[in-house]
DNA sequence: TAAATACTAGACCGTCTAGTATGATTACTA
DNA sequence: TAGTAATCATACTAGACGGTCTAGTATTTA
């Protein structure tokens, strides 16, 4: 309620180390996004931190709050960003295609479709973060080509169009490597490729913005 | 090795009773599906099946070949139907429509989706499960709409392009309601939004066809 | 130096789990 | 009826796991 900044937090004892913190959250990331959340075990990480468990649990109250503390920083590590978007004086096109390329290169971190398979698989017992990784990930890309669709002066979409759109915009760009991704069947697939794929996506959304 | 067919295998003894397999099949559906696999316990599965721990392996060797044989069934079962479809005489628009609506139900059953869930989160300790899941969900739509598009007067695409624009009809279906529905946070729709949903994305589908 | 807190290493607790074992009962075949 | 295998009910094994506790050490401020 208070929301008073203590400028010196009184600071008695020795500070917990922001080192270790970081440590065990940069394991259990590797751990959680390996294994899943069952399947990996307190132990397990205290070991792999190399930190004894006493201090894992007087970092992160419980297992939850570790694993919500996980994804809660993927999601902002793998944030597509918005900058170099200049409206005014790009084609539409080519915004896109960079947009395109971003996402592509997304699906095809194993980490970033790990987190896929885990808060989905997880969902059910962890809603907070579902939500999380929501609004972080899909929601956030459908935003921002949103809003990219309703500014641009060659489209000047509204607002549920344009959203519309965007939504197509990334479904076609999933194309059915995102499903095989998540269910660890997909193959690699060479950057000229990639390249070329994009830039028929874009092109199959340029063709489309007409319809809205 | 040797495929002979037995026109009566002796049979000894009492037999296994086929009511008892299925009765533990549904129930340990109902719960892999409800549960996920970590969380779904060979207890539960043998008191819920009202049946005793021992007949449950007696049917099926470990938890593995339990969800394995859930799975498979449950693929079976809703697979998307091929019958209905008179490529002579309907507009590619109109099956189009009837398959489109047939996969947005699909996507509205809270045990389709949870099968992608589970399946999903799995998928790193059951390959097995993830190509079954699969060629008999995705890639067995894909395959149909495909050969659809190849077949059909209308279109006549060739092979790889029918694969594209199968993939791109199901991908716009699944808008952001696919993503948002596994990750547990989807909404209730009305009939009517779905059929006009539906009418949209065949409209979308057609005006790519050209682009092939 | 004293008080306070972080940290280590590991024991410990209670619970849960996959899978096995056992002995009695039931249903079936020859 | 005798033999065989399924089923039941339940105990049991062996181990993992989340979380707590303890006893001692390290690091910080006052």
């Amino acid at each position: 309620m208070s929301e008073q900044i203590e400028v010196k937090p009184k600071a008695v004892g020795r500070p917990k180390s922001n080192q270790k913190r970081k440590q065990i959250l940069y394991t259990a990331s590797e751990l959680f996004l390996q294994q899943g959340y069952d399947r990996t075990s307190m132990d397990a990480v205290a070991k792999a931190s190399e930190v004894s468990k006493q201090t894992v649990y007087s970092h992160f109250k419980n297992k939850d709050v570790l694993y919500t503390a996980v994804i809660e920083t993927k999601c902002e590590e793998y944030r597509i960003e918005e900058a170099s978007i200049c409206v005014e004086k790009q084609a539409i096109e080519d915004i896109l295609q960079n947009i395109a390329l971003n996402f592509i290169q997304l699906l095809n971190d194993k980490r970033v479709i790990a987190m896929y398979s885990v808060v989905i698989g997880e969902s059910k017992y962890n809603k907070h973060v579902a939500e999380l990784f929501y609004d972080a990930g899909p929601l956030h890309s459908v935003n921002l080509v949103s809003q990219l669709l309703m500014k641009h002066p060659s489209t000047q979409l509204r607002n549920a169009d344009a959203k519309d759109a965007a939504i197509d915009f990334f479904n076609l760009l999933k194309g059915d490597y995102h499903m095989r991704s998540m269910l660890g069947l997909s193959y690699e697939q060479d950057e000229a490729a990639l390249l070329e794929y994009a830039r028929k996506v874009v092109k199959k959304t340029a063709r489309l913005l007409t319809l809205y």
